[in-house]
DNA sequence: GCAACAATGTGATAACTCTCACAGGATCGT
DNA sequence: ACGATCCTGTGAGAGTTATCACATTGTTGC
């Protein structure tokens, strides 16, 4: 796979992902070969988009044909680095690290669930999928350098996030993904990423209050 | 196609958003005024960025003091709409959706969940918070309709979210969240937003992965 | 009252991202 | 074998977003 050494904006690697979903629609509506065009359709992306995308990294269709959907898909999923073996680690088993363990995703883009942890004692030792049983928290950084954890997942609220975050930098976690409401800060090397749900929630508000006018 | 009138950035809605968070977060801690460097550290953003951000929508501060975090909270959320009352519901009651429904954002940011819905008959009786009882599907149209629900969050799995949107929109919803990862398909006037929590992980393990080389 | 200071608001500019149009390569039918 | 047709890959340009620098304006101390 060749990398072109330019930038790839950021806009490009998410749309790489929904691709991936689209390309298993494709696959399992019976098109073993798609077009730029189609494709677009289906993820509502302009068909330009998607070719630009895709040049970032390579070629990967047939001029005159189209792109092969399952191979396609695998070319993206080698991209995006999840052909990999993602050791992963969910921190607060509450309603929404419960929706995230439970679901099927994950096996498939290459995360597999090593460890979860939560400070309430009731829930230490319940056992979640796979026969993954809900550590303390105090286990955390030593769990996550024996299993070699490279993804943290916090799901925990907002005032524990830090303090659960350099727990698991202490471990030496390679990436962190946060879900609570606040900006944590971790060292250069740690790849970080803050995600905020309820912002799309906001952002439907504010179209809706345009639209009124 | 339309809002010509409003060549707002998209990224900035998003901070926005943010920035409430983050104000909130400089009231608990004591500071009645703050300054767009202080906010930008709070929340990682620059300082420039948070004064362009709020330069489209008017001049919120005192020049040579900043920002008074409570006032400009309420600004941002007169901006953002979060001041008005919108009726919401939510379609399909699992995993995401029981987080969603249990999240206390909603309330601080004007969203009141009138009702939820499911296709599983075990489910469909059961009182959610606030007196919400699930309802079956086939009450979706009638109830959008008659309690003028305008914001409809669905959380089916993908194969349903068509199906569920197209219901919503017969009832007359406004707005539209899709948490399922298929692109569902509205008319024109629906403000629809699909939500992709997935793809910041696939993000993560991109970054991740090009970090390696 | 005024100088020194602090932090905003904004035009100019740089950086980034998307769109367009078409050249280039592959396939098919005759 | 070759022209017609199809769809990719991409450079150039348009459009969008972020950054910078500083003029502007309110505050404070003397
Ligand atoms: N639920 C949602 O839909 C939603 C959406 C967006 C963001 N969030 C954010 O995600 C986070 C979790 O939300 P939730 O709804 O699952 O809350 P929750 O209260 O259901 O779960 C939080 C869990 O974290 C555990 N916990 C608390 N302190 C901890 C610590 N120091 N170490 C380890 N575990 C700890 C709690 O025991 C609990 O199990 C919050 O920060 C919330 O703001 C939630
Ligand atoms: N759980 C997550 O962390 C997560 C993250 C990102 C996206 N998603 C997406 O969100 C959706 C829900 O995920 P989940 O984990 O909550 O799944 P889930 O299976 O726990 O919940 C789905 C719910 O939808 C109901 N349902 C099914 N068909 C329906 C219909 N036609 N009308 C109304 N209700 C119907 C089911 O009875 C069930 O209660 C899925 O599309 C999933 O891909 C989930």
């Amino acid at each position: 796979m060749k990398t072109k050494e330019s930038k790839i904006p950021e806009a490009t690697i998410k749309r790489l992902s929904t691709y991936i979903n689209c390309l298993e629609r494709l696959q399992a509506e019976n098109n073993p070969v798609t077009s730029s065009e189609m494709l677009g359709e289906s993820c509502q992306v302009s068909p330009a988009q998607i070719r630009k995308d895709l040049s970032y990294f390579g070629e990967f269709g047939v001029r005159g044909v189209g792109y092969d959907t399952k191979k396609l898909e695998g070319e993206i999923k080698e991209i995006l680095g999840l052909n990999h073996n993602w050791p992963t680690t969910v921190v607060g088993v509450g309603k929404l690290g419960q929706a995230l363990l439970n679901f099927a995703f994950f096996s498939k883009h290459g995360f597999r669930i090593i460890a979860a942890f939560d400070s309430d004692e009731n829930k230490i030792g319940n056992e979640i999928a796979h026969g993954v049983t809900i550590l303390p928290t105090t286990e955390i950084e030593k769990t996550v350098k024996n299993e070699k954890i490279t993804i943290g997942i916090i799901t925990t609220p907002a005032d524990s996030a830090q303090e659960v975050a350099d727990k698991l930098v202490a471990g030496g976690i390679k990436g962190l993904l946060n879900f609570a409401p606040i900006k944590v800060k971790v060292p250069e090397i740690i790849t970080l990423r803050n995600v905020s749900i309820t912002s799309e929630l906001d952002n439907l508000a504010y179209l809706l209050t345009q639209k009124k006018r």
